[in-house]
Parts: structure tokens; C-alpha cells; sequence
DNA sequence: TTGAAAGCGCTAACAA
DNA sequence: TTGTTAGCGCTTTCAA
């Protein structure tokens, strides 16, 4: 196996020019005359040059990377979040060191990201400790939660408004006239359960009711499909449910349509939280709160580009509108 | 904004040792007494010392980076992919630089990771060109291709028997009793839906029979929901679909329910091909071949840290055996 | 086991 | 515009 590791000074050799000049040659902006440019460029082309990402981001303190971390990907919306993300960054010019990782080893890989000298850091479906997150801030690092949101974090946050989400799914279950409305929360430690669940019970105290009854899924099919099968084993059985995300809603229909023999939405009413792009199959054509996957990520891209710039991090909460998409499985107010 | 970069030099200062036995002391193998190591690493802790990775690749020339590319996430395979993908190489110590790249972009993009000094490519879902490939190759740097298979490639590739799975299709329908039975493609130019293809119309020669008719879905949602219509509006109208993938084979389930009220499988039989766990939901409850994800995805991690350990990339091609996983969408022989 | 010294491939002053 | 020089933070000989 031959190691052709060519080198700017391998260029400046053939080009006749010296191993700077090389450099400026691929460097936007710099003072370069064209045909010297050229002479190198050409001499880069015979010798199959490639300049040294590694070696250039160490001398100028840029890296050009940016870490994201996620905890899972079964839930669609996540996949959906790295795509966008992803896209953007690159557009940016930046590259995406991406980490799976199980909550409980997240602030070792973190400690891990800051080895590659990351510019920036999102965490979806991930938070940080908060030592962590100041050691970022120490480091000059900007942080974003992606959908999560932490009160004490020094972290910037990006999320759609949790709160107002739940309201609004709790205002069309009402409206729609049922009596017995549950509620299937995901997992009690994220921020986005605890808004979605906040703005639901809000709703309900407004008009002076009740919710139903609660069960725990924790954001899993299975979690889900067991917190159902125990919301119906009592009677009375509830006559709607609001599932706080939607992968868990398609594992709550399958059980309601497929084990329980319920109608949806004529015996039981369901809405879920993400609107991923499943919901709009129509195998289950699921009523839901839309989060601008857009938008959010624009936010990050925009806090992550600015702090980078500016060279300074502070923290920014950037909470994005929440929209109720209407379609067949709750039953529709008149 | 306090930039504080702790250097192996501060906390060898601390430490009152050389800036080398720093480095020795975070070098696993390296020979360091004992206490002169804790002394070290004590000295690091109060600093809050972090070795910086991209001196280290450099100097070493052992990047701890792979690349891993695809061209869209929609498909919840590769997410699937991606998720245990990463996980594993992250058990092997490598990090991930990802890459969400259009066809036709791929090569230049390439030329981006292998500027990472990246020590191995996963391309899922994308090629990449021959002349490129090459390159990797001259430069020691292992390519899988995850999913496709390039005869002419120098790169290695991990797929499933796609030949075998689109006969058992063929088999699985034929022995249905189905008459007019159809098939739609996905990207006419992945290597996937040839081989499927291919098995699919082979089983149908071996038989003396000829596929009824056949579409193009190109893999997209929408490109499959044209092809059901377009071979829907013709009469008489086909009795089983083998759907080149299971995410077109959602859509054709929608069209064929939704719009054309027809009932599966009792008035059309839909296989699909991937197993991707929506197939599981009992919304769908798609039959279909399941890829042994964890089975290509260890051969990919074992092609990959062989050769970069071996310091010789040569070509492999691994190809594990593909499954039939009977469901509810398609009639079962008797 | 330890330290001194020599770079890895590049960018960024500074002069020329 | 160009070349010279000095490192970025680290690993790795080589001697001690």
C-alpha cells in the first residue's frame, strides 16, 4: 500500500512558489495573484493535493465542526431533525460529528466533542449537566438544547411552545364534547412532557374540569402500548386521550383498533404531539400539534453561526409556535 | 469571554514533570510510573485539562473519524442504520462525521471527509465514483459501501441477498395463487432494486410465468403513490404488489385503501422489502423481507476497523442472507 | 521511567 | 503579492 500523503510543501515544490503562497492559494480571500493561483492550483490537481482539515483548523482555532447528540431515533422526528440540521450546517460550511449516545454517559461524550474542538454543540433529545454546560460557556462553546428546555442551564434552548401545545389540544378534546379525557404522558424528565402536560391540566382547570386520567408511556412504543392497555382496564374506559408524542400515538392506536376493538376517533378520540411525517399516513392519519421542524432549526443554526461570529456565548431561549393539525383521529368540534 | 485553553504544557508545569509525561500519562500503554501518573492526572483535574484530539490525530496520523454518508433520512432504515452504526463504532472508540449529501454532490463531498483525515467511509444509500474510490484506496482508506453494490467499485460493500429476497417474493406470491401480479421499483439506478428485480422476475421464468405488469416509484412516497394509481387505472387491475421497499410500500397500502377502497390482501396482496419497524405497526402490518441490520452493520464495522488496523484496504463484499417476514398484507399459502 | 528535541501540515504575522 | 519565520498542541524518537 503506498501512503501518497502529499503536502503544501509538495505543491510549493512543483508550483515553484513557497509553502505559504500554497496555503493563500486555498484560502478564500487572501492576496493571491491570479496566475500564481493557478500555477498552484494546477500543481495541486497533478499531485492529488488535498489540504489537511485537521492541521488547518489547529493552527486557526476553527474547526469547523459542530457535535450533535441525540439519544434515539426510532421517533421519526429525530431523524427529520438530523436531515434539516444537518443540511443547513453543511450549506453553512460546517461539518456534523454526531453522537448517539444513552442518557447517562451524555456528559462523557461531551467531555469527548470538546476533544475535536467543536464550535458548537445541540443536544436533542439530550440535555447536559449543568457543570457541563458551563465548562461549554468557559470554553467559549455555544450550547443548544434541541427541545429541551432547562431553567437552570446556562445552555441556549430551541423548543416550540410546549405549553401552549397542550392547551390547545386540551381546548379541541373539550370542545369536542368528551367527557373523559385521559392523558398518556412520555417520559415525567422532559422538559417537553412537563410543558405538554402543564398547558393540558392548565386547560382544564380554566374550564373548571378534570382530566380523566393519567397514565406514564415514557416516550416508548412499548411504554405506550402498556399505559393504554391500563387506562382501559378500568371502567369507565376513557372517551378521548392526548398522547404526549406521536410515536407513541401509533403504538396507543394499534392497541385501541387492533387489541381493544375501539373505533377511532368514533369511540376514542387520539392526539399525539410532533406531527412526523407518519402521521400524515393515513393508516393513521393522526390529529396532532405540528412543531415547525423548520423554524427550529433555523433558530439553532442562527444562535450556533451568531455566538460562533461574535465570539462570545450567552444563553437564548427560542420558543416557536405551536399549530394543531387537524385530521381523522379526534373527533372535530363543530 | 475567557478563552481558557489548558495545554499538556500547564499541567505539566503543575505537575512539575515534562510536557511528554503528560502525554504519557493519557496514553493508554504508555510507560508511567504510577504516582508520577496520578500526580498527572490530578494536576489535569484541577485545570481542567482535555487532551485536544486534532493535535493528536496529527501527530499520530490516527484520526479516530469515520465517515458516514446518506443521501436522505425519510426511509426509516437508515436512521436504523445511522443509530447502530454509530453506536457501535463509538464502542470501538471512533466518532462519526455525518454527512446528508443529494446524489451528485457525493463526490465532493468525499473529498470533504477524506480532508477530515478520516480513517474509514460508510457511503449508506450513495455511491461514489470509481475514480474516487480509487483515490481512497491509493490513500488507505476503507470504503463500505452499506446497501449497494458497485461491480466495477474497488470499494467494499455490505448488502443482503436482495436476488434471493426478490425470489422469495416471487415464490411467496406465486404460491398464493395470485394471477396478475405486479411489481414497483424504486431508484431504477440503485443496485438494490436491480437485484430485487432481478430475483423477482427470475422466480417468474423459472415458473413459466410473467410479471403482470410494473411501475416506478423511485423510492419516494409520492413517486410510489403514482405508480399504484397509474397501474390501478388500467383493467383488470393487478391482485398482489411487490413494492420494491417498505416506505413506498406505505404509500401503495394509502392509495390502495384510502383512494381505490380496496381491501388488503383480500383484494390485493402488497409485499414490501426492509422490515423497517413501521412494517411491525399493526396499522400496516406490511409482510415483507427483513435485512439483518445488525448483522450488516457488524460486517461493515469489521470490514472497516480490520483494514484501517491492517493498514490495507482491499475489497470485500459481503452479502447476509435475506428473510421472508409474513405479516398480514399479503395471502398466505397454503 | 523520564526529559529534550523534533516535527505532524498548516496559518498568520511580518518583511521584503 | 510573495517568502520567511514562528508556532498550534500534541506524539514519538532518542538519550539519560
Amino acid at each position: 500500500m503506498k501512503k501518497k500523503v502529499v503536502t503544501s510543501g509538495d505543491v510549493a515544490r512543483r508550483a515553484r512558489v513557497s509553502q505559504s503562497a500554497v496555503s493563500r492559494a486555498f484560502t478564500d480571500g487572501a492576496s493571491v495573484a491570479p496566475q500564481t493561483r493557478e500555477r498552484i492550483i494546477e500543481a495541486a490537481a497533478e499531485l492529488g493535493y488535498r489540504p489537511n482539515a485537521l492541521a488547518r483548523a489547529m493552527i486557526s482555532g476553527r474547526s469547523r465542526l459542530i457535535a450533535l447528540m441525540a439519544a434515539y431515533l426510532d421517533n421519526q422526528f429525530y431523524p427529520w431533525v438530523i436531515e434539516h440540521l444537518s443540511r443547513r450546517l453543511q450549506d453553512e460550511g460546517y461539518n456534523i460529528l454526531l453522537f448517539i449516545t444513552d442518557t447517562g454517559k451524555q456528559d462523557k461524550v461531551v467531555q469527548q466533542m470538546m476533544q475535536y474542538q467543536v464550535e458548537g454543540i445541540v443536544m436533542a433529545s439530550a440535555t447536559l449537566s449543568s457543570t457541563l454546560a458551563r465548562q461549554c460557556e468557559d470554553a467559549g462553546i455555544p450550547v443548544v438544547l434541541f427541545n429541551r428546555f432547562v431553567p437552570s442551564s446556562p445552555a441556549s434552548s430551541v423548543t416550540s411552545d410546549n405549553v401552549q401545545g397542550g392547551r390547545l389540544i386540551a381546548e379541541f378534546l373539550i370542545q369536542g364534547g368528551h367527557s373523559r379525557i385521559a392523558f398518556i404522558a412520555g417520559d415525567e424528565d422532559a422538559s417537553t412532557n412537563r410543558d405538554r402536560e402543564a398547558g393540558f391540566y392548565q386547560a382544564f382547570h380554566k374550564h373548571g374540569r378534570t382530566v380523566f386520567a393519567r397514565a406514564v408511556g415514557g416516550y416508548t412504543f412499548e411504554g405506550a402500548s402498556r399505559a393504554v392497555r391500563e387506562l382501559f382496564s378500568r371502567r369507565p374506559a376513557p372517551d378521548a386521550l392526548f398522547v404526549a408524542n406521536d410515536h407513541m400515538a401509533f403504538a396507543v392506536m394499534d392497541v385501541l383498533r387492533d387489541e381493544l376493538n375501539l373505533r377511532v376517533p368514533e369511540d376514542v378520540s387520539v392526539i399525539g404531539y410532533d406531527d412526523v411525517p407518519e402521521s400524515a399516513w393515513k393508516g393513521y392519519n393522526l390529529t396532532t400539534v405540528s412543531q415547525s421542524v423548520d423554524g427550529m432549526v433555523d433558530a439553532t443554526v442562527s444562535i450556533l453561526i451568531d455566538q460562533i461570529n461574535k465570539q462570545s456565548v450567552s444563553r437564548r431561549a427560542v420558543v416557536m409556535p405551536a399549530q394543531i393539525i387537524i385530521r381523522g383521529t379526534a373527533r372535530i368540534p363543530e
